[in-house]
DNA sequence: TTGAAAGCGATACCAA
DNA sequence: TTGGTATCGCTTTCAA
């Protein structure tokens, strides 16, 4: 604290070569391995770089170099939901593991925050980008095509990727559900959850739900559609609308879990039973409803194994290594209990 | 748009400079509108910058003015605990707002790992480093000190920082739930929690737990600290040892909110009530615990304000703006509904 | 096994 | 209002 010299305490290659006594270019060999000199040179230089606390400046080899950093930008859409801060743990851990460091974007579910965050990231040269969701703005589309790097599409199972793409078919998962809840006796059938540019995986989950409850001669007659983010809260508010403008209601879908649990706490407190008076179910298996009294009927993704997955698609590409360039990661239905037995079980 | 090859489009300015027949210089100037160029110059540059879908290189930007980048390293023990991914939340959103992004760090709670990745990520000349916890190694510590770059250091509010520090008092809160509990008559209290290197504001929380309850007249005397991650499952099966080991348990405080909920799990399993038979309680205050049907007794933390508080430091140092150094955001008790009342409400 | 020189893409500085 | 030249820290290339 006595002498707050904000100097750049910066030492430079050329110093540590300087104090060794040798060319920059030796000791530039000696810190990347490359072989070519002598183990009494090695032992030298790296003595200076202890001494000297010398930390390479990256950014230099990278632009030296014209190659690509070790960056790989990850596009979320929020943190709030714990679907995605797994999806990134997951994402992250694989990629740090490589030696890789992942740049975060929140986009915020727009389109336009995705295309201003690529536009900057791109301008650091990353190695990659892995996105969330299969669409994107027109400009952002373009820069993507010219970036000339590995681009992973998370999320959406998408077999006409941009270039790779890893996820779940979520018009599946809602189909599932539907044929699911018919098969429980349901027919009048409500659906609550959010709107935004890229909540479209979960409205294609609800048209795979559509389809199958209609197929099944039902009706999803009641939908809403917040503008606000998927929480317990809108979960909470979102059925309170819901049933105050409709009656006759068996059975609500939410957008996902976090929406449910909040819908959930709604019937329960106006004294309703579940799933006696009301069936509730959601989507995506947080990890606290393995630990509830009640397991609340959903659909397991694998969110771990899903940035897992895009990681390591990533780094296969970037190391040359043959990779397909689309995976399907697959869900499983969990039946829970907050619906009716399912009648053929 | 003919010929459209996929190859790595990288256009450089001296590319944009030339096709608009001014010098790289000019080209530069009007990038940056800097001003003193003519208007004319100016949309010649910025028709020839669109034709050629020129994205600037920011390595050789910051690399040329030796200065640092946008970078914002954020070093976070994992995103597993719904905490931390709020908190990372308010950090990348407030970040993105002024132009930088967050490196992402997720050190797993060891101190080696955090090393390494301050390592890297120094590498990369960041504008500032975002760190959680007060303890380092002392490689790291050294590294820290001779960035030269501003460093806040979150969650344990600490008046000595490195550089600057937000967080709150662990030891407060521990202590404050500790006077609760003896306040609502237990005497006999037991904790679960984990142990690792950087879980040391969880074991200065159940410091202050135990200097309260021993003020008091009560005694924290079992204590169990597993090596494994603070999760819900984690609360369930610690619950059940800590059960097995011993006999008059009333009370039991967990490190989270996530353990107590599979700690309450247990023992209702196990038939047992709550908090007639036993009492339970967490601590950081989950979303979620806001909808379910009975309070947790807990203590909360503006998560996402803490975020959003430790960018706002890390902003206003990045533009020479005053700014305290230290910053005590604050906690609050939640009473709750999973222990007895407390005699003096 | 070692080193000298050129150059990556931008900006700072000085000159016109 | 413009442009030339040096420069940032490192690697590539070529020569010794």
């Amino acid at each position: 604290m006595a002498e707050k010299e904000f100097k750049n305490n910066k030492v430079s290659l050329s110093e540590v070569a300087r104090a060794a006594g040798v060319s920059k270019m030796t000791a530039s060999r000696v810190l990347r391995e490359e072989g070519g000199y002598s183990e009494k040179t090695r032992a030298l230089v790296m003595e200076k770089v202890d001494e000297l606390g010398y930390l390479p400046n990256r950014l230099a080899t990278v632009f030296a170099g014209d190659k690509s950093s070790t960056f790989v930008g990850v596009a979320i859409p929020d943190l709030g939901n714990e679907v995605f801060s797994q999806v990134l743990e997951g994402i992250d851990r694989k990629l740090g593991a490589f030696g890789h460091q992942s740049v975060l974007g929140l986009t915020q579910h727009t389109l336009k925050e995705e295309e201003e965050w690529i536009r900057t990231v791109l301008s650091w040269q990353p190695a990659g980008l892995i996105l969330t969701g299969r669409y994107h703005s027109p400009r952002a589309t373009e820069m993507l095509k010219n970036a000339g790097i590995p681009i992973v599409e998370i999320w959406d199972f998408n077999s006409s990727p941009l270039d790779m793409s890893v996820g779940i078919n979520h018009f599946d998962s809602g189909f599932d559900m539907g044929r699911y809840l018919i098969g429980c006796g349901y027919a009048n059938i409500g659906y609550v959850g959010t709107s935004h540019d890229t909540a479209n995986a979960a409205t294609t989950r609800l048209d795979g739900l559509c389809k199958a409850v209609e197929g099944g001669g039902g009706a999803v007659a009641k939908q809403l559609c917040l503008h606000d983010t998927a929480t317990y809260y809108t979960g909470y508010y979102g059925t309170e609308q819901l049933l105050a403008g409709s009656s006759g209601l068996e059975c609500i879908f939410y957008q996902n879990d976090a929406m449910a649990f909040g819908g959930l706490q709604y019937v329960k407190s106006k004294g309703m039973q579940v799933p006696g008076d009301i069936g509730i179910a959601g989507w995506g298996d947080l990890p606290i409803a393995s630990v509830l009294p009640k397991r609340l009927t959903s659909c397991h993704v694998p969110h771990l194994k899903l940035g897992q997955a895009a990681a390591e698609m990533m780094l296969a590409r970037l190391s040359n290594e043959p990779m397909e360039n689309c995976r399907d990661i697959g869900f499983s239905l969990i039946p829970g209990s907050t619906v009716r037995g399912s009648d053929h079980s």
